[in-house]
DNA sequence: CAGTCGTGGCT
DNA sequence: TAGCCAAGACT
């Protein structure tokens, strides 16, 4: 059995998770010393459902491109649409953009601290909010992405995965395991992210190496499988989501504006081609130029 | 609130 | 092999 989990003395339970994080965790590029907030908001936005592995190049070339928000939102949207490259959903390429904007013309190029005005910045969600100001800013703030949510559902819950949606309790929760300490805090917060990485991952968990062992219901009840109705699966193969990005590729790799017949050599399908490409149009990611070709926005 | 939105690696 | 899933946001 566990040891139950004692709100009242969490402290052990703190200690562990930071210890752990100072010895295991990963070097990454945005953790170095000398990272911006805005550096620090390139990475979660790129991270965005985008595994690390795949992040780090686009985000090496992208920040010595943009060091600032300033030199971002001094080009046009196509050229981020351009250096997203294919890490995925780039819609987030035209939110980081619009975001750049915003934040030179209005916080004159410097990332608010406060979790509501950055979560009323483009493409910034409640996580993103949270993780800029807690990783950036050193705050005292709950940080709820996948796997913070993941490792307290199978800690405190004993439940392999959290619900599919995030709930209040789930918030309160995390609020309530916070150390008191802003610099502790901050650090405990990376530091479950980083064991939901790597040690209590959702398919192959290492419980073996989990600092929070002794604690976790999960594994003290034998690690229940999963038994709730079946979690949504994305296919991808044949979806309007593929031909977007067939589309969208064919304008990246293409300085100059495209006519139609090229886009329909990569998308054989006519009706679903042109869904697609109106999708894009309305999402901003592919404009129509004043010749009739198409092209990334200007 | 549930659906939509890319891409690729791992088991 | 075919799912499963990856530091979510937005509508």
């Amino acid at each position: 059995m566990a040891i139950r989990l004692d709100l009242d003395h969490l402290d052990p339970l703190h200690d562990a998770v930071l210890t752990w994080y100072d010895a295991e965790r990963r070097d990454l590029p945005w953790r170095s010393p000398g990272t911006s907030p805005w550096q620090v908001l390139v990475s979660e936005v790129m991270l965005q459902q985008t595994p690390v592995a795949r992040v780090l190049e686009p985000y090496a070339r992208w920040i010595e491109r943009w060091p600032t928000p300033a030199a971002l939102a001094a080009e046009p949207a196509g050229e981020a649409v351009r250096a997203w490259g294919r890490l995925g959903y780039p819609r987030r390429a035209l939110r980081l953009h619009a975001c750049a904007v915003a934040l030179t013309e209005v916080y004159d190029g410097v990332l608010p601290e406060d979790v509501d005005e950055l979560r009323a910045l483009p493409g910034i969600g409640e996580y993103t909010a949270a993780a800029v100001a807690v990783f950036a800013y050193g705050r005292r703030h709950a940080v709820l992405d996948t796997n913070v949510r993941r490792v307290l559902s199978r800690l405190v819950d004993g439940e392999p995965y959290p619900p599919s949606t995030l709930t209040v309790a789930e918030r309160r929760r995390a609020r309530a395991l916070l150390p008191d300490a802003p610099a502790r805090s901050a650090r405990w917060s990376i530091g479950l992210m980083e064991i939901g990485a790597l040690v209590c991952r959702a398919q192959t968990p290492r419980c073996d190496a989990c600092p929070v062992r002794t604690w976790c219901r999960w594994e003290g009840a034998g690690r229940p499988a999963y038994d709730g109705p079946p979690r949504r699966g994305q296919s991808y193969a044949g979806t309007d989501r593929q031909c977007r990005g067939r589309l969208l590729a064919v304008l990246r790799s293409s300085a100059a504006a495209v006519p139609g017949a090229v886009l329909r050599g990569a998308w054989d399908d006519d009706t679903q081609r042109e869904r697609a490409l109106d999708s894009l149009l309305d999402d901003g990611l592919v404009v129509i130029t004043a010749d009739g070709k198409y092209a990334l926005p200007a």
